[in-house]
Order: structure tokens, then sequence, then C-alpha cells
DNA sequence: TATAATAATAACAACGTTGTTATTAACAAG
DNA sequence: CTTGTTAATAACAACGTTGTTATTATTATA
């Protein structure tokens, strides 16, 4: 069916390894032949088949991304992304929507250069894999694989200290507190250990549930909160999508942020532009993730040694949704 | 690097062809040799390489899935479900972001069976393949591959034929216009049309553009509408994500759906329970396309001829949302 | 017990590539 | 011109599997 080198070598009357090489762009074949060659294989439609090649070669040039949990749509931005990166390397994505050892069974079968894994914070069972695997989630104790995490506890907590050490006393948490989610609990520990540190005053309330990580509830969780008597002078929320619930319920309640609320969101989405108010953020910048994903990618094909905890360091970015009290 | 058949040859003492057979459970092997040899696979970590077998028995099971607009979560869903019944047909399924071009090429690289390709309304260049493609998305006069579409202009029509039939004289929409997007512009020409032939009135605002998709336009558009003087009695939306931003709007406004507005919402989506007011609406299923889709994807990997417009036919699901005038 | 029939396993070619080795062509130097 | 050297191309093995064909072991039949 489809066309292949030797269909290729017939039609230009040369071996089909000659093919092979100026395919290739060897400096073993003569200019002119190379071009003719070239010529002839574009006009056939030829595609190498990669079956045949990284049978051969052993490389395939291609990341597996095991992804389960596409319907939460936390993720697609940073695939995106890491597409845009690996192909900067000549590197292919291929993107499997399974369960996780499934998942990464078929990866192993197509033999894929190095797989990684969104750990979404539920159990990761650790998969036996030939080809090595990065996860991107919860750096914990018991890992096995490479695992790349940006720092929720420390981003939440330097959201806290610059809220304080810029007046504010009276500060709340929205998030998800279920034990479900790791990566969510993180945030909420943070948050807990710096108020503690810091010796910040504890007002009720000061930490708000929210049973899924919609806008909805994040309006209404912020609803709640607005209906105490003793409110908080700041938020800071888990997620992006909270925190424009969140902001839309303080302007129906025709309030103002940040004139009665200073607001902080965990984010590593670049600012969107037609938001109503510029957010002050804490996180690890979307690009800086993918960037150490691609690197260390590369350093597990490369087999070199990498390190098996590696933390992303959050940063403040400072903006209208926030200002001292 | 990897456990290949030979190695499990080597340990069972048989040769690499026995292996393979017992493998695949072929009758030419004796029962005891082959539990023996699959249980020393499985001890080892035994995977099948996808490219060796692919090479020799020109089969990978695999369907590739070009979607190349990840961002816009709109088939995510669909994905998910299409997912779940290739599996069932013990296929697999493998995703890339890439641009439908570039995404072609890829896969047809890898071998996979055939090709799925999400045609999002814009252009679609004719891409050479050597695998089959089929298409979900608009099927227009000049397609090359089979096409899978809903029927979105009927689906609209129908919605408002209904409305008719219950009383409603004064319906608008809500929706993209822009000619950006071909399965949009269906929807809005199904209304034009709808309203046309059953001599419905024209009121202002009609038809209310919105630039985005997301729930925050639907908010948006619904508030222009309700600042008029004439108001609808009804109101047809062009997605989900509209629709409750319309609701939302409608409510802020201190009014009801049903009691002041009946509305119908464009879906494919199963009806989410934890929604304000459950919804009427007009669409194909979600499993009804996965299902289709899927059977006309095993056709053309038979080889079996195959229509190459496929229309699916809407359903409407009356429910809470819309009621008599 | 010899032989035919069959069951079980082994050997081998093929798939489309790549990388290495072998062959031929072209050219320079004596 | 012959020979040595290099440039260009061809031939071939290998990757891990499957399907076909060949060989050996086992059983049934006369």
């Amino acid at each position: 069916m489809g066309v292949t080198i030797k269909d290729v070598a017939k039609a230009a009357g040369v071996s089909y390894s000659t093919v092979s090489k100026a395919l290739r762009d060897s400096p073993l074949v003569k200019q002119p032949t190379k071009e003719r060659i070239l010529a002839i294989a574009h006009q056939l439609g030829y595609q190498p088949n990669a079956a045949a090649r990284s049978l051969v070669s052993k490389r395939s040039y291609t990341i597996g991304v095991v992804w389960p949990t596409i319907e939460r749509a936390a993720h697609s931005a940073m695939i995106t992304s890491l597409n845009k990166q690996l192909e900067k390397l000549s590197y292919t994505t291929l993107i499997s929507i399974n369960e996780m050892e499934f998942a990464i069974n078929i990866f192993n079968r197509y033999q894929v250069d190095a797989i990684l894994a969104f750990d979404d914070g539920h159990d990761q069972n650790t998969v036996q894999s030939s080809v090595p695997v990065v996860t991107y989630g919860l750096a914990n104790g018991a890992i096995t694989t490479p695992t790349v995490d940006a720092n929720r506890r420390q981003a939440i907590k330097s959201a806290v200290e610059y809220l304080a050490s810029i007046g504010h006393q009276k500060i709340c948490y929205i998030g998800d507190l279920t034990q479900k989610d790791r990566l969510q609990e993180e945030k909420v520990a943070g948050f807990k250990q710096a108020i503690e540190e810091l010796g910040l005053e504890n007002i009720p309330m000061q930490v708000i549930e929210v049973s899924d990580l919609e806008q909805y509830d994040g309006f209404e969780a912020a609803k709640k909160l607005l209906a105490q008597e003793t409110r908080p002078t700041a938020i800071i929320s888990g997620t992006h999508d909270l925190t424009r619930g969140i902001i839309r319920s303080i302007h129906e309640a025709g309030l103002s942020v940040p004139d009665d609320f200073s607001v902080i969101s965990y984010d590593n989405i670049p600012q969107s532009e037609n938001f109503e108010v510029a957010l002050t953020t804490v996180g690890v910048p979307l690009e800086k993730i993918t960037e150490k994903l691609s690197e260390i990618l590369m350093d597990v094909i490369d087999e070199k040694e990498v390190e098996h905890a590696i933390f992303l360091e959050p940063e403040l970015r400072i903006s209208e949704s926030s200002r001292p009290l």
C-alpha cells in the first residue's frame, strides 16, 4: 500500500540503500543523485515507515504523554506548550488518555523514547516500564521515577507572607480540601503552615471547601464568605477558575477588588487580558514547567543521571487584584 | 533493553517461533507448553514490540486521532467516549494535537490502521494519506474522505419548530455568527431558515452574536437581551457553556426559566445533574456519534465501501427549561 | 514391529529501514 | 598504461515479530 524506499529506488534506478542515505542527507551520496532521489520520493508521496525505522535504530523521536484525566481541562494548556517545546527538539508528542498502567504499556510497545505521566494526585501504582518514565505531579517519598513538581506548598506560603507584609491580617483560603487530591492538599497545607508561622489571626471560615474546582464553586464559596460577619481582607484562591467565580461574587455584592478585598490566585497560566481585574498570582509559570519537563525527558533519554524529586520554585506576580491594606 | 520474544524463548528452552505462537494463543502449541511460556513471558515483563509486529503484520490495531484544538475542551468528552468504544473492539487510541497535515503524516509513519480527524470548521487542506482518514465535522461539497456530521442545521430547526408548536412566537438565538467557524454557521442558518419557513415574527436582536463560546459570553449576551424593550419568550443557545451563562443571567435579573423564558440548548453531552434547571436540549447524543464513528472507522479499515457524507439526525430531549407559552 | 498419519516444535523468509562492509567507477601518480 | 587511492554506489546483515514450510516426536494402524 504505502510507498517504500524500494519503490523510490526502483523509480530512481539506484539501490535502496542509496535512497536511505539520500533521504537522511548522508555525505556518502553525491549531491545531484541526492536531489534526484529526494524529488522522486516527494513526488511519489513517500513517508518513512516509523515501525521499520524504530525497529532498527531503536529511536522513535517520540514522547508518549499519559493523560488519563482529559476531561479536567487543567493540563491542556500545558500539553500544548510541551508539544511546542518538544517540536523544537524535533520530537513528536503522542497522547493516550487511557488509565496509567495501560497507557504505559501501549507506549512501551510503540517504543516511544520516553513517557511523561501526569500524576493527577491519585494513587500511582508503580508500573513496570522499559521506557523511562517522567512524572509531573506530586514528588512524595515513595517515588520511583523522576518527578517534576511545582512547589505548591511554598507557593501558597509566599502568597500569605506577601499579604501579611503589606498589612493583611485576616486572610482566607478557598480551595479543595478533600483528601482525594494530593495536589490540592499541598496548597492547603502551605496556607495553614504560613498562618501559624506568622502568628496570623484565626478568623471564622478561614478555609472554605469547594466540591469542585469550577468557576461556579468559587462563586458559591465567596457568597458564603461574604455573608459572614467577620470578613477577611484578603482571599487566596486555589485555582484560576475558582478565582473568576470569587471575583464575580464580590462584584455582584457591590464590592471591589482590590479596594475591599485583595485576591491572589494560584495559577500557572499566563494572565488572560480580557479579565475584569488583572490578577496577582502565585505559581510556576507554564513555560518554566514545560521547559524543565522537556529538559528532563531529554536527559532520561540520554541516560543521564537525573534527580528524582525536582521542585520548581513558584513566582509571585503582583498585579492589580492585591494592594496594601 | 526490552525483553524480546527470543529472551523468553531462551528462558523457556523453546524456539522463538513457538513463543510467538504461544503468545498469540495459536492451536499449534500444546497447552502445557503454552502456559509455561506465558508464565515466563509475564514473569520477565515481556511487552510485544509494536514496531516489529506492525511491520510484518501490517496491522497496528491503533486509531490515530487528530485533535489540533485541544484547548477548546469541546471534544474531550467525545474522545473519552470514542476511546471506550474502540477499546471494546480491541483498538487503541493515540492522539496528536499537532496541526492536521503534520499529525496525519505522523500517523502515516506510525502505520495506524485509520485516522480520525476533527474538522474544527476551519480550512481543511486535503492531505495525502495512505492510511484511511475519517473526518468528524462539516460534510460539505468538496469532501474527499468519509465525513460524519451532526445535522446541526436540522437540530436548530427542530428546536424552533418545537417552540413554535407550543406557542412561542418571539424566539431568539444566541451563538457564534462569525464566518470563521462553519460548524457554528450551520446552526445560525438553521435558525434563520426555520424562522422564515414558519413565518415567525421578526424581533429586535433576534440573533445575538458572541465573541467566544464560553459561559461568560452567554452571560453578557443575555444581559444585553434582557435590557431590550421587546423581549423574546424563548431562547435557543448554540452551546452548553453559553447556555449556562444565559441561565445565570436570567436568574440574576430575578427572572425564571421556564416561567419567563423557555431555553433550549444545542448539546450532545449528557445532561449534568447538578445544573440549576434540567435543560431541554437538541443535538446528536454523544454515544450515537462515537458509535457511528467507530463503525465507520472499522469499515474503512476493512476496505468496505463507505458513504462520504454521513449525517446524524439530532434528537430533541424535552426537559424543565422549556414549556408551552 | 514397521509404517503411515498426525501432533508438536523448529527453522526460515519476510516486513522496511539503517549502518557496515563490499564492490565498482573515477581519477591521480608513477 | 598500470597501479594506488578515493569517491560513489551496491550488497548485505540486523532489528523483533508473524506466517509458512521443514523437521522431529508421538501415536494409530496394519
